[in-house]
RNA sequence: CGGAGCGUGGCGCAGCCUGGUAGCGCACCUGUUUUGGGAACAGGGGGUCGGAGGUUCGAAUCCUCUCGCUCCGACCA
């Protein structure tokens, strides 16, 4: 027998974390590689995660008005072709499709046929084709605004992928919004931003800082980006966001014209913003510990496990009858909860429920069954944490023991967070201070400094980009870091 | 795309230098004893060594090409 591993995950985040991450998504069973260059085949645990998000955001963007669409996976070439800075932003990195048929080679190989006339580009975003369908829907002012979202996969060759942070195909949800007036365009673009920090913070328990993306940054053909940037435990961040202000520069290249109040014909003001399976790579990175996963408790796929402890066989019945019990007032209580009622010995499950980070795992053996009462542990404490009480009484808190868990996750992060923030006066204070490895995190430094015409190059020379000019900084200030 | 490393049962690896048709640990299956923070013993099933080509009587091992993965960089709405 191997010596026992002090951390269910090896190498821990300190040893390699990089490694640790893989590790870590391996072990809570939520995706691995597929057989195709850069993509990943999302396991149903990994996807329920995603569901949960998918629901909740759903519900916050339908209150606000966002109606739910589905356009085609290709584009024809020539729509790209339209908008020409968005073009440029994207033709490194499409995947195009010239080909509709596939005939027997001479050795047995299919070789594809049937070339088409006009190329297709599997989508990378949506606006042109979206734009291209709102330019035929809008016709008055009357037709505004109009807001659009689909859930969707897109596609984009990265040159190199990592698992939920930059895979060749993601899913991700596209809001495309047009409006009659610049005004409330750019109001919209800041308040999709706002349901994107309401949503990380309030139930992905990810702290984000919201700004404003600089010049070099900004999503190609857009007016503004504005962005959620979150900082993982190495110190690196993660753009888990954006919004842009795309002004009328897609109007116009697209034709989404509309008559006005005054007669006049008007380009109009369009927004379109994302947030993608990418936040589930920050979830782990911003929570997950040496043993695996913590599942933020409002997406959690299961928020509660129950572990039956069967050491005699003839108390099973009854334990599962006890467990019964509770399992009906979970349902009642619309917990989510999953039973082991698998074959693996206890000490296995318990390290299986710790991987895969389920928020509160709930022990339940003769023990607790002769006592009327149960045993549950936090997956963010461990095993200090574990309480004996009667179901009743953890169905009646288990919502706010899940809450305050949630707020202790947001509150550890956040402390993380603000801790690494470094302000520096200079270029060269900056320099040095990333220079310096057991420095993480962000600087920030007045904006004044993007004036010099060494920036750009000094940042690229140490990985270093501008992540965002924070609100919270009235747009003075502007942090650097290295990103994922 | 540049640099480095790696592809051998499900997973992690050894074997390769000094060619002779494959081995270890975990996992899996059966049985017994076990079971509250990763069980022990016994027995058993499973791979032809990423792919293609070449050298050779013979290739996991040598050579060429190719695909993919990981890390660093470039790129990254």
């Amino acid at each position: 027998m191997a010596k026992k591993p002090r951390t269910a995950i090896t190498p821990t985040r300190d040893e390699d974390f990089a490694q640790w991450y893989q590790q870590v998504i391996k072990s809570a069973d939520m995706a691995e590689n597929a057989p195709v260059r850069g993509c990943m085949i999302i396991k149903p645990y990994g996807f329920a995660l995603w569901e949960n998000m998918q629901r909740i955001f759903d519900g916050m963007i339908k209150d606000f008005g966002v109606e739910n669409a589905y356009f085609p996976l290709l584009i024809p070439l020539s729509f790209l072709e339209k908008e020409a800075e968005h073009i440029d932003g994207f033709a490194k990195e499409c995947a195009v499709v010239t080909h509709h048929r596939l005939e027997q080679g001479e050795n047995g190989k299919l070789i594809p046929a049937g070339e088409l006339e006009e190329p297709y580009v599997i989508r990378p975003t949506s606006e042109t084709i979206i734009g291209d369908s709102m330019a035929r829907w809008i016709q008055s002012y009357r037709d505004l605004p109009m807001k659009l979202n689909q859930w969707a996969n897109v596609m984009r060759w990265e040159m190199r992928p990592r698992m939920f942070l930059r895979t060749s195909e993601f899913l991700w949800q596209e809001g495309h919004n047009a409006f009659e007036t610049a005004e409330e365009a750019h109001e919209d673009s800041l308040k999709m931003l706002g349901a994107y920090k309401d949503f990380a913070e309030n139930y992905l328990a990810l702290p984000v800082i919201t700004g404003e993306k600089t010049d070099n940054e900004r999503f190609p053909g857009a007016k503004a980006t504005y962005t959620i940037e979150a900082m993982m435990q190495d110190g690196k961040a993660l753009q888990a966001g954006t919004s842009h202000d795309m002004g009328q520069n897609f109007a116009k290249s697209l034709g989404i014209k509309f008559q006005a109040r005054d007669e006049s014909e008007q380009l109009a003001h369009t927004t379109s913003w994302g947030i993608s399976t990418r936040l589930i790579g920050g979830m782990i990175m911003i929570h997950g510990d040496d043993d695996g996963m913590i599942m933020p408790p409002r997406v959690a796929p299961s928020q509660v496990i129950i572990i039956p402890i069967i050491r005699d066989e003839k108390d099973a019945g009854d334990i599962n009858k006890y467990i019964n019990g509770l399992e009906q007032k979970l349902k009642s209580a619309n917990i989510r909860f999953k039973t082991d009622n698998s074959a693996e010995r206890t000490p296995n499950k318990m390290w299986g429920a710790i991987k895969k980070g389920v928020p509160l795992r709930v022990e339940i053996g003769a023990r607790e069954m002769e006592q009327g009462v149960l045993t549950y542990v936090r997956r963010d404490i461990g095993k200090d944490s574990k309480t004996t009480c009667s179901i009743d009484e953890f169905v009646g808190s288990v919502q706010d023991v899940l809450d305050n868990m949630h707020d202790d996750m947001l509150a550890r992060a956040k402390t993380f967070l603000g801790s690494n923030i470094k302000d520096v006066d200079n270029i060269d204070d900056l320099i040095s201070y990333f220079k310096n490895d057991a420095n993480i995190g962000f600087a920030r430094i007045d904006i004044s400094i993007m004036d010099d015409a060494d920036f750009e190059a000094r940042l690229k020379e140490h990985s270093l980009s501008t992540r965002c000019m924070p609100f919270e900084d009235n747009g003075k200030k502007v942090l650097i870091g290295k990103a994922y």
